[in-house]
DNA sequence: CAAAAAACTGACTCCCGGGTCAAGTTTTAA
DNA sequence: TTAAAACTTGACCCGGGAGTCAGTTTTTTG
């Protein structure tokens, strides 16, 4: 691949992730993709043939951090530090990810009609991973017997969220961006609520009985 | 209002929800909206005047529920039971308005463009209210000393999460649609975690301190 | 019962946006 | 040096969907 297409591909990539993310799929105009990428829209269509390509290539992207986010998952053994990290690292994703985490988000809510089956498939097998995980954890007596799907989804949609609904959250918080700290404070609250929630004990503790 | 009017404009405004949520404002097409409600399109148009209105319509369907679900902080002293209740409440909004729910969430990732000012007015006086009583709650050393805004995102995004992202939730529960007792669990899960993750005093208990 | 108001509807217009194309220019390879 | 391959671009085409309208039927009202 010569390095004018590589340059080209990158920068209509990067406008098509923001476009995408603040208009929608549907609401997406070509004209102004290209316009962000200071490129003619003829040009958006030679390199990457039509909106729904540049639309599962702007997906593609998001892919690999997402499925890496359970690196944690897989190589801590003490499930107070595993999700600790697993929460870190899924924030770092909305925060350094933000549109195409948002455009991913919004295929997902649209039941992924543009997703392809496998990689559908490989988000399906390590949402198995991650429950097995827990139930593995509960069973041993490393955290209370709560649902783990449940649990699942609370550490998914709470760290999405920072992504998804940026503008609201930045309302609420009365900034126009979140810095850093920000991002440290909600791992933070994210981790406490998961593990003294959950009474996770850390590594070889003896469990620990909340009074009440 | 006449009766014809009152029954046609529900009939409308129900599909409308549907197909809204379905495909996102953009991608919807009045035409579509008219089948499943089974009406012609130009009756689509002679109730509701275009498209956007429409679209508010059905979004202002979710906004009075969604204004009081904060009923029981308001009126419940005890934070424990006026948290589970928020959550339990804001849960059933998801299971009861999924369509109209999906379509305001839809809205605010977008950063509600097409809100009218007093909603968004109020929503804003709603979150403040909220943040307020929490800190309240913190000062009186009835919970831990959390971030009340994170706190708040916590519980908005894995609650509302039920509805925007039944699609992926139904697949990786391994159902087509959730039971009522999938709601319950997700209730005692939600509320488990900020209860006991901030240590949520009941009452008038004494402070307890977590071992660790 | 008359006539006015409300409701209904098929057929139409018009514009916008996805996608194409042909005629260029620049880069690469031999 | 040259010709083929890669890249660039303005102008164009075409379908689809929002919105309109005029003529009709049904309902309401006095």
């Amino acid at each position: 691949m010569s390095t004018i297409r590589k340059k080209n591909e990158a920068k209509i990539l990067k406008a098509a992730s923001q476009v995408f993310a603040s208009e929608g799929y549907a609401a997406t105009k070509t004209i102004d993709i290209a316009k962000l990428a200071g490129v003619p829209k003829a040009n958006v269509y030679y390199y990457f043939g039509n909106k729904e390509t540049l639309y599962s290539a702007v997906l593609e992207t998001i892919i690999e951090p997402l499925l890496s986010a359970t690196h944690p998952i897989e190589t801590i053994d003490n499930p107070a530090i595993a999700l600790t990290e697993y929460i870190k690292t899924k924030l770092i994703i909305s925060r350094d990810y933000p549109y195409a985490s948002k455009v991913f988000a919004n295929e997902i809510m649209r039941g992924s009609p543009l997703l392809s089956p496998e990689i559908r498939q490989r988000l399906m097998n390590q949402s198995t991973f991650l429950l097995d995980k827990f139930t593995q954890w509960i069973d041993a007596g490393q955290m209370d017997d709560v649902s783990p799907h449940h649990l699942l989804f609370m550490i998914w949609s709470s760290t999405q969220t920072y992504a998804d609904f940026s503008w609201q959250i930045n309302a609420v918080m009365g900034k126009s961006s979140l810095a850093a700290s920000d991002y440290d404070d909600a791992a933070r609250l994210i981790s406490q609520l998961v593990l003294k929630g959950c009474n996770v004990r850390s590594g070889d503790d003896t469990a620990i009985s909340t009074p009440g």
